[in-house]
DNA sequence: ACACTATTCAACCGCAAGGTTGACAAGCCG
DNA sequence: CGGCTTGTCAACCTTGCGGTTGAATAGTGT
């Protein structure tokens, strides 16, 4: 499996979880160290540097130092390839999406509606 | 939990897995059936079909049927709403990353560089 | 009704993920 | 040094995920 693949991997399965989406939330606005963040969660502080270290893998995240302080800060660089991505998928879906509109127009003049799909 | 957050988990996860990442791939292409997926992969038929629900329940997809088959297809809805989520930290990402940059460049006339992260 | 095809359900297994607690390591500061 | 703060490591537990196999279901066609 390639290197990219593996990004994706961390980088999706890392945003799976609610709670290190929302350390991206906050990071986003500030840096912050693990103590700072761990504030806001009902969890152990050791919980919340694992997610961190989730993040950091992920390549989302890096940590710099200041004096005993290990800042979390943001990183575009991974979110940049799974926007990449995701867009690439998303256009296609639409594009077939439109391109089947058209086809239904096309052969019947008085179809209903082409969504009804049983979503669960 | 808002039913957004849920939606979001439930997509990010979906695609942490890189075997539904290539299912979406394909069927970015054409629909297709659990069967006519199934032959692309050394696994079984009931994990393929396994893997299609759980992007079935992220909603990334949708199913129909037609005579006993019952196709697999593209849905760029929620592809939509994580592209959305990651454009914007992805953005705030880079503005801050901007802003230390302009930050540094005033304050220090020589620094060199200030990516001296330690991703592991 | 029957057999055939396509797909799902159910039970199980192994393993990794997310959480806990307790001990340890690394830097500061009196 | 001794102690405080900050963060990580290690061991453990429970749960969920990805995979298997075998049986059940649903729709087609003759």
């Amino acid at each position: 499996m390639d290197e990219r693949t593996e990004r994706l991997n961390r980088a999706f399965a890392a945003l799976a979880d609610p709670t290190r989406r929302d350390l991206v939330a906050r990071l986003a606005c500030d840096d912050a160290t693990v103590g700072e963040l761990a504030e806001h969660y009902d969890m152990s502080l050791q919980a919340v540097s694992k997610h961190v270290k989730v993040l950091g893998d992920a390549g989302l995240v890096t940590r710099s130092r200041e004096a005993q302080r290990r800042p979390v800060h943001l990183d575009a660089d991974v979110f940049d390839l799974m926007s990449k991505w995701i867009e690439r998928y998303r256009r296609q879906a639409e594009e077939r999406y439109r391109r089947l509109d058209a086809l239904l127009a096309e052969t019947s003049g008085d179809h209903e509606q082409h969504t009804e799909t049983e979503a669960s």
